[in-house]
DNA sequence: CGGGATCCCGGTTGATACTG
DNA sequence: CAGTATCAACCGGGATCCCG
């Protein structure tokens, strides 16, 4: 009865850091290279960009091909898995940047109610 | 150019946790009392869920009557805000769901790989 | 260019105990 | 029943330096 028995919990505990489903939603428009995926994902530290991109291969959402060229480059792009699985993300993401707004008010109400 | 302004980023953060999601689909079945969803959402501590109710909350999501009855009974519902959030969270759940398999087979065969 | 290794801090979480 | 309070552990994540 460990967590990763319970569908829900194992699949979004992957989507929950910061920026698996930034980095999922670049890779969505087209392939990125690491550098450009570093951009696309403005302030994510180089760290947390290789570690992410490392878990969503493991989870089989994404692939990487090294081109072995001087300097080295490498590819990343959505698998079909993970092509999939962005599609049913898709309407939560256009309903966060519709409610946004609703959000954000709800918060200030609730913060000057409770001063 | 805080994380605030990024509506996907911020409305995420809250559905980050845990637990946002498993409590907002136990109340798109039906309101609970504190003592049901936590036994709805088994091995949520007391105090996870106290904070988890309090932001759902505070974003606008959920509702919460207090009954003055005693003992106190507390009931928790969705808002129409957070009813039509987890419409656009069902796909999502729905692929976990049926997909959780094939992660887990991705991940048995990375980690091969890798040994 | 695309990482890996290490150090370290601070927020989040859990256990436990107490309360109206 | 439905919380609040406190304390300790943990771990996500940034900074920095190094490497093929």
């Amino acid at each position: 009865m460990t967590i990763e028995d319970c569908p829900i919990r194992d699949v979004l505990a992957g989507l929950s850091g910061k920026w698996s489903v930034l980095i999922l939603l670049a890779l969505d428009e087209r392939p990125h290279r690491f550098g450009e995926l570093r951009r696309a994902v403005s302030d994510i530290s180089q760290r947390m960009l290789t570690l992410t991109l490392r878990d969503l291969q493991r989870d089989g959402l994404i692939t990487r091909t090294v081109h072995p060229t001087v300097p080295p480059s490498v590819e990343y792009g959505l698998t079909g898995l993970g092509r999939s699985l962005v599609l049913t993300l898709l309407p939560m993401i256009r309903w966060a940047d519709a409610n946004h707004a609703a959000i954000r008010g709800a918060r200030r109400g609730f913060d000057a109610a409770a001063a």
